[in-house]
RNA sequence: GCGGGGAUGGCCCAGUGGUACGGCGGUAGCCUGCUAAGCUAUUACUCUUCGAGUACGAGGGUUCGAAUCCCUCUCCCCGCGCCA
């Protein structure tokens, strides 16, 4: 949640942050106006409580002295009656004005790309030397700056659906059966290579000061909310039924509520913490796209990075974890773009954001691996995250990367590394020590 | 799942119907010949500063008045049971 006193102190940023995300400026206006209802019921709430107060001391003392109070008794159940419709209204207001505080998006930062569509986004970066079949040249041309960086392919490799049913290493048909589309068998060496990527990217971010947790895969109603905004909320998260608990979409989601609540001390900050958890999403939403494989699935194994910081080191920090993720991909060797995400795509929560996109040679695009977010204290704010400072206590900034999602870069994997007959796919090198082989192909002897 | 005990401000803790005691720690000031001690104020949240309101795990109820009595729920500790 947005700093509403800050808002109320200074709405123009505000607007204007509103406005260059492409909402309305009436989510502010509708704010303000609940805001100076809810004041006013608040103000009119108090004044009778203190009425009540008063009276009610009153009677005390005449008690104590043996006076009869029978007649200040009859005005305070008057009041009583006063009170409990003011509260009710009260608490009416005060449900709406929360919900429309939280609609209110996160100041922005002054560098995030001004526009829509992911195709606004802004090229920071392109690293590597990409596999690229004749045709797609011109399109990853125009999408890495112009880079030269690349060996063209003479025909393009096989899709990482065709390859999988082909080394049998996924079985969809009968997930499908059992529950549903989205849903995946993996087997054996592509097993191994997911449980490799996992124990890589522990050990990666455990060497580089993170502490690393398994979260919880479920979180109750107050948390989720607090972590994340709406959006994610409806198209993403799974509920547990009769239960107030609800399926993690990311471990960014419990390890940003773990916190909740508490006041930090200064020393104790900065907190960097890694999370392993699977991913549970409903994908609602993204219909026909990526139905085939296991590129977009409801569940799926991430290694996160989590920060919480100060303020003034918040924007330092997301370069940290960026810089973490792209070493991650360097040391696989699979060439990326990095993005500065557009206005228009980012969340409520974000103030800046960006994406790594990975070079798929199959599909001829970039396409996401990791999102890097800076979420200033828009996060802290709502799960009441503090630290102590020598004037008075302040949120903490939290942030948060992917350091690895597990389908997603086996399909890179895949891709990348495909043996030019496409009879297999090589592992890359840093994973040999983690997978115990070299490559998976259809001669595999085990 | 059963039985017992708990949850009070950053921490510790008192308080069984009359409006939350005290300590520690933090901050500010005073004093002090000095890495100390003492004194004073302040140290949850909200509203407009005074001031007021809210807050004793959460939510209901009884009452003029609830940390305190009643009901429901959550979490923690101990024991029993069950279990990977």
């Amino acid at each position: 949640m947005i700093d509403v006193k800050k808002l109320r102190e200074n709405p123009a940023p505000y607007y204007e942050s509103c406005e260059i995300r492409g909402y309305g400026k009436d989510i502010i206006d509708k704010f303000l106006d609940l805001d100076n209802q809810w004041k006013d019921a608040l103000k009119k709430r108090n004044v009778l409580n203190h009425e009540r107060n008063v009276l009610s001391r009153e009677v005390s003392s005449l008690i104590k002295r043996g006076t009869d109070a029978s007649q200040i008794l009859s005005k305070v159940r008057e009041l009583k009656n006063e009170i409990a419709q003011v509260e009710d209204s009260l608490r009416r207001l005060e449900i709406k004005r929360e919900e429309a505080a939280s609609a209110i998006p996160n100041l922005l930062h002054s560098s995030v790309p001004r526009c829509k569509g992911d195709e606004n986004n802004k090229l920071v970066r392109y690293y590597g030397t990409a596999r690229v079949f004749s045709e797609d040249i011109a399109y990853f041309k125009k999408n890495s700056g112009g880079s030269n960086d690349y060996d063209m392919l003479g025909k393009r490799p096989l899709s990482h659906v065709d390859l999988e049913a082909k080394l049998g290493l996924v079985d969809l048909k009968r997930a499908g059966k059992i529950a549903g589309s989205r849903f995946y068998f993996l087997k054996d060496r592509l097993l191994k290579l997911e449980l490799a990527l996992v124990n890589f990217a522990v050990d990666f971010l455990s060497e580089r000061g993170f502490t690393i947790v398994e979260p919880p895969f479920m979180i109750n109603r107050r948390s989720l909310e607090g972590s994340t905004d709406m959006e994610t909320f409806n198209d993403a998260i799974y509920k547990v039924e009769n239960e107030d608990l609800y399926l993690i979409a990311t471990s960014e989601h419990p390890i940003a509520s773990m916190l909740q609540d508490e006041i930090l001390n200064e020393d104790e900050l900065p907190i960097r913490v890694g999370g392993l958890s699977p991913c549970f999403r409903k994908e609602a939403g993204s219909h026909g796209k990526d139905t085939k494989g296991i590129f977009r699935v409801h569940q799926f194994y991430k290694v996160e990075q989590f920060v919480f910081c100060k303020e003034d080191d918040s924007w330092d920090f997301l370069e940290e974890i960026l810089a973490n993720a792209e070493e991650i991909y360097k040391i696989l060797q699979i060439p990326y773009r990095v993005v500065n995400v557009c206005s228009g795509e980012l969340s409520v929560l974000n103030a800046k954001k960006y994406d790594i996109e990975g070079w798929f040679p199959s599909q001829g695009k970039f396409r996401e691996l990791v999102s890097a977010s800076n979420n200033t204290d828009f996060q802290g704010r709502s799960l009441s995250i503090r630290w102590r400072s020598s004037d008075g206590n302040k949120i903490v900034n939290t942030l948060n990367s992917t350091a690895i999602a597990t389908t997603r870069t086996m399909v890179a994997i895949m891709e990348n590394y495909q043996l030019e007959d496409g009879s297999g796919f090589r592992i890359p090198k840093a994973l040999w020590p983690y997978t115990g082989f070299e490559s998976i192909a259809l001669d595999d002897q085990s």
